[in-house]
Parts: C-alpha cells; sequence; structure tokens
RNA sequence: GGCGAUGUAGCUCAGCUGGCUAGAGCAUCCGGUUCAUACCCGGCAGGUCGAGAGUUCAAAUCUCCCCGUCGCUACCA
C-alpha cells in the first residue's frame, strides 16, 4: 500500500475574482502535489472557497443577487482559471456545500456538549450606522475607520471556545515538533505575539452576522469564521463521520499550505480545535510569504493587478507557472511584474531549455535521422555531465523535502546549462564532419538526449506541459521516477519526433 | 510602543556554527562558435558586504549602537 499525502490549499474567500496571489499559492500546492505523486504516494490535495460572512453578504447586495448567486459565478471563475493553470486537485470544497454545513453543525454541537464551547458575552466596540464591530487596533483616532463616526463599547451574546485552555499543549506541540510551522519566523510571531502574553477564548459565533450557517441548537447564532472555514479539511473527509473511507485514510493532513497572514488561525486555533475534538493534528503548516507587486500588497483598491487569464494566454501556462515557481525564495515575498516574469521566461525556458532542446534534436535528425544509439564511445567529459544528472534526482528531493520549489528548480536548469556547455565543448558538428568519430558523435548526443529526458521528468510537477512536450519529442515510453535515478536509460532504439519549439521567445517592446 | 525579519555587484538573490584574491543568475561590454529560437560557450568590468564602534591573529559572518525597508501585534480570510 502506498504512503499517503494530504495536501490542502487555503479556502479562498470569494469576495472578487482571484489574483495572482491566489494562484501562487495554488501553483505551489500543485507543484508539491504532483511530486508526491510520481514519487508514490497516493495524495489527496484539496483546494475551494470560504463562501459566508459579511463582506460577500454586502457585495452580493450591491450586485443586487442572493449571496450564493454572487458566490456561485466567482466559483465558476475560479475553476476555469484552475483548469487554464493545470491545477491538478482531487477535491474542490465549498462552505456552501450541503454536507460541509451540516458536517460544521455537528462539529459545534459536540463541542458545546464537551463543554469546549460555552456560552458568554462578546463585548466588542460597535459602530452603529455600519453595523460592524472593530478592535482597538482597527480603529483611527478611536472613530470608526469607515465612517469617522464615534463607537461605542455593546455587549452581545455569543459563543466562545476555550482556546485559553490550549495555551500549554499548543507550546508543547510546537517543541515536540519544530516543522510544524514553517518558517520558523513565523512560529516565533505566534509564540511571542499571542501564545506568551496569554491565549483568550476565541468568540465563534455572531448574531450581527446573518450570512452563515446557524447554530443547531441555537439558530439565531450563526457560526463565525473560525470554525465555519477551518472545518473544511475534515468535512470534506466525510467528517463527522469517522468511519468514512476517506477519513480514515487522509487524515490528518500532511501539509496545508497557507499564506503568511493566516498562519495564525492554521497553527494555533485549528490544532486547539482538534484537540478539543480529539483528533490526530496536522504534521505541519506552512506560511508562505507573498507575490508582491512593486514592493506591495497586491491590492484591488489600488487596482495593481490584471486577471491571471492575460498572462497565460499571452506567454502561456508553463511559463506562468515556472515564473511563481522560480522567483519566490523559500518563505518569504517575491515581485511580481510583467517584465521580470518576460525575462525569466526568455533567459532560461527559452534560451536554456527551449533551444537546448531544439538544437539537440534537430542535430539527431541531421546526423542520424531522428535514430537514437549509445555505443558508450565515452570520453572523460562525459563523466562530468553523466554524474551530475544521475545525482539529480537526489539533489532535487532534498530541496522539495522542505518544499523549496524555487531552488529545486534552480537545481534543474544549472545542469541544463551544463549541457549547453557539454554540446559546446564536445562540438557535434565538428565530429559530423569525421566518418571515424560516428560513434563518439552518437555517444555524445545520446548523453545530451538523457540528460534532457531525466531533466524532464523532474520538471514534471512544475512545468507538467512542456515535460509531457519534451517527453514526445524525445518518443519515450520511460518517464517514471525509478528510470532517472540510473544514467542511461533512454531506449537506443527509438527515433525522435520533429523538434517542435517548446517557448516562443517574447519581444518585450510589444 | 512591543516582538521579529531584512539591508551583499545595475537587477533578483546565495553566502550554516567567523578563515583562501566576497559568489550565482539576469542585464551590459568584449571575444569565440554555428547544431540551435540574434541562440550557445568563454572572458572583462562592476561591491567601503546599510553607517559607526568593539571582540579576534582573522568578520559579510559574533557583540553594541544608529539609520532604512518590511512583517506580526487575535475575532478584517
Amino acid at each position: 500500500m502506498n504512503k499517503k499525502f494530504y495536501i490542502t490549499t487555503p479556502i479562498y474567500y470569494p469576495s472578487a475574482n482571484f489574483h495572482i496571489g491566489h494562484c501562487y499559492t495554488t501553483i505551489i500546492a500543485d507543484a508539491i502535489a504532483r511530486y508526491k505523486r510520481i514519487n508514490g504516494y497516493d495524495v489527496f490535495f484539496q483546494t475551494g472557497t470560504d463562501e459566508h460572512g459579511g463582506k460577500i453578504a454586502n457585495k452580493a447586495q450591491e450586485a443586487g443577487v442572493t449571496p450564493k448567486e454572487y458566490v456561485d459565478e466567482i466559483i465558476l471563475n475560479a475553476k476555469d482559471l484552475w483548469d487554464k493553470l493545470n491545477i491538478s486537485y482531487d477535491f474542490f470544497i465549498r462552505t456552501t456545500d450541503d454536507f460541509h454545513v451540516l458536517g460544521v453543525q455537528k462539529i459545534f454541537t459536540q463541542l458545546y456538549e464537551k463543554g469546549e464551547i460555552y456560552k458568554g458575552n462578546y463585548k466588542g466596540l460597535y459602530c452603529v450606522p455600519c453595523e460592524s464591530f472593530w478592535t482597538n487596533s482597527q480603529l483611527v483616532d478611536g472613530k470608526c475607520p469607515d465612517c469617522n463616526r464615534e463607537v461605542k463599547e455593546v455587549t452581545e451574546e455569543a459563543y466562545f471556545f476555550r482556546l485559553s485552555k490550549y495555551q500549554d499543549k499548543l507550546i508543547k506541540l510546537y517543541e515536540e515538533n519544530p516543522k510544524f510551522i514553517l518558517p520558523i519566523s513565523r512560529k516565533n510571531e505566534l509564540v511571542n505575539n499571542f501564545i506568551k502574553p496569554g491565549l483568550e477564548d476565541l468568540c465563534v459565533s455572531r448574531t450581527s452576522v446573518k450570512w452563515g450557517i446557524p447554530v443547531e441548537f441555537d439558530p439565531d447564532n450563526v457560526i463565525y469564521v473560525w470554525i465555519d472555514a477551518l472545518s473544511n479539511y475534515i468535512t470534506s473527509l466525510g467528517y463527522p463521520d469517522v468511519d468514512n473511507e476517506l477519513f480514515k485514510k487522509y487524515w490528518p493532513a500532511d501539509l496545508h499550505l497557507v499564506g503568511k497572514e493566516i498562519t495564525r488561525f492554521h497553527a494555533i486555533i485549528w490544532p486547539a480545535l482538534l484537540m478539543a475534538l480529539d483528533l490526530p493534528l496536522p504534521k505541519q503548516v506552512f506560511g508562505h510569504g507573498w507575490l508582491v507587486i512593486n514592493g506591495g500588497k497586491i491590492s484591488k483598491s489600488l487596482g495593481n493587478y490584471q486577471d491571471p487569464r492575460i498572462y497565460i494566454d499571452k506567454y502561456g501556462v508553463d511559463a506562468v507557472r515556472y515564473f511563481v515557481l522560480r522567483e519566490v525564495p523559500f518563505g518569504s515575498d517575491g515581485n511580481f511584474s510583467e517584465e521580470a516574469l518576460i525575462n525569466r521566461t526568455n533567459s532560461d525556458l527559452v534560451n536554456n531549455l527551449g533551444n537546448l532542446v531544439n538544437r539537440t534534436i534537430t542535430m539527431s535528425h541531421k546526423y542520424f535521422d531522428g535514430l537514437v544509439n549509445n555505443p558508450k564511445v565515452n570520453e572523460e567529459i562525459d563523466n562530468e555531465l553523466i554524474k551530475e544528472a544521475e545525482n539529480l534526482y537526489i539533489e532535487v528531493d532534498k530541496k522539495m523535502e522542505d518544499y523549496k520549489a524555487n531552488e529545486a528548480l534552480e537545481l534543474i536548469f544549472d545542469l541544463l546549462r551544463k549541457c549547453n556547455k557539454y554540446i559546446d565543448e564536445t562540438a557535434p558538428w565538428i565530429l559530423a564532419k569525421d566518418e571515424t568519430k560516428k560513434e563518439r558523435l552518437e555517444t555524445v548526443l545520446y548523453n545530451v538526449l538523457e540528460t534532457i529526458r531525466i531533466s524532464a521528468i523532474l520538471l514534471a510537477p512544475f512545468i507538467n506541459e512542456t515535460s509531457d512536450n519534451i517527453l514526445n519529442q524525445l518518443n519515450t515510453n520511460v518517464r517514471d521516477i525509478e528510470s532517472i535515478k540510473k544514467f542511461g536509460n533512454l531506449e537506443s532504439n527509438i527515433k525522435l519526433n520533429n523538434p517542435v519549439i517548446l517557448f516562443n521567445r517574447i519581444d518585450s517592446h510589444e
């Protein structure tokens, strides 16, 4: 039986269509999921949307439709976007799905019956005209940030989750699992800002919000975002039916991939809720950095972004995937700009990779009619290339262990660069002029083709279409991960297909 | 204010527990090559490693202080 791997993206808030930042998270998750799959894992990859809450209710009202109608449209748009980005998700959960609504109600009731949730009073600063609660830190000069009027302290009945009770257990969790929250800096933030000062109980219901899941035994109260949204990771597997095959097979999650802004919810509230439910905890929460635009946040109000499909249509899905995976360093922010996308595409995908594949296959056709053969007339110069090609998997795997996709890609492209150099040094066009060097020439081309095959197989999780394209041009059937752990598994009797341009050069002056 | 990151070649960044003339990719310039998508290969140039002080035989790497940028600071997913 295969090892399992359950990976999730956050469930995004569909108050508007998704931007490149959503794509970034989802593409990383997809790359990790695909990487695990080619390594033999039985992967369950989940994404989805968090559709309740006041903000969406307001948006819908503005648009003159029901909240459900409003989000339905955005979800269609999102699914189309994920299709265009080749996101290989196994399940797309919506918090408006019936099973989720029922599951969340059961979870809430269960927690209440166990005494983990109690009824108390929520004290908050309320702006009457705006009908919204604010925190101290949100106020501007002590006044409502929206309308600049006075706020007043009001009290309403609400349900609370005993979060404070889990303080010590959370500390123990972090200590026993140093990689529970990655990167480490995120963990420090949480410990210093929340755990150390002391956790407060968490208000988990609202009466002021109507668009949400009602509390089963007290329907005037709506279950607030924490339990509603976070529970998605288990309701999708059938919880509270713990005998569900999916739940038995995939829970606990191996990786919750989240943006750094919501690490807190996943690293504090979520484990505490699971402890309260007596469920196993996820193995890891990774709070990745943001894609920023001109150093600043992607922001709807600034209008500093475009529909991601514009870039996909113009430059191709793999150019976009490659860019976000390659450009953003492990855990920190990375800059997105069309110019950087173009540069990255031209230098890495067109010049390095595309040209390498093209020149190699062209030579094979020119000199041997596309027939592959390896007479193994090796020379000293071959050893380094062969050794590095053989080591590539090990090196990439080390990087992917910590989800460092950018560094994994860097390694692959280093090898491709070395391959171009190898061609220049062995100069096949000179060998071709000497009939006695025929077998040496075949060997050289074989070495390059095999290195390309190995690289293409490792590129599959990141840029799957390009990977397929290359392997199809090679016309090889040997595409499994095992075959690249040793050099020389490319078949010796195949005939290459005609070369096809992988990426077109982008003229940035367009 | 508190906590925490970060500041290294024009750009994006590597440089762990201190130790050869500080590195890579991209961009620029020069040269080579022609199988290839004006591509590929080689090379030059370019850095007071944010500023200052200290520890040390030796610091980008440790300590202190200052300056800049950014993040977090709970009920805004």
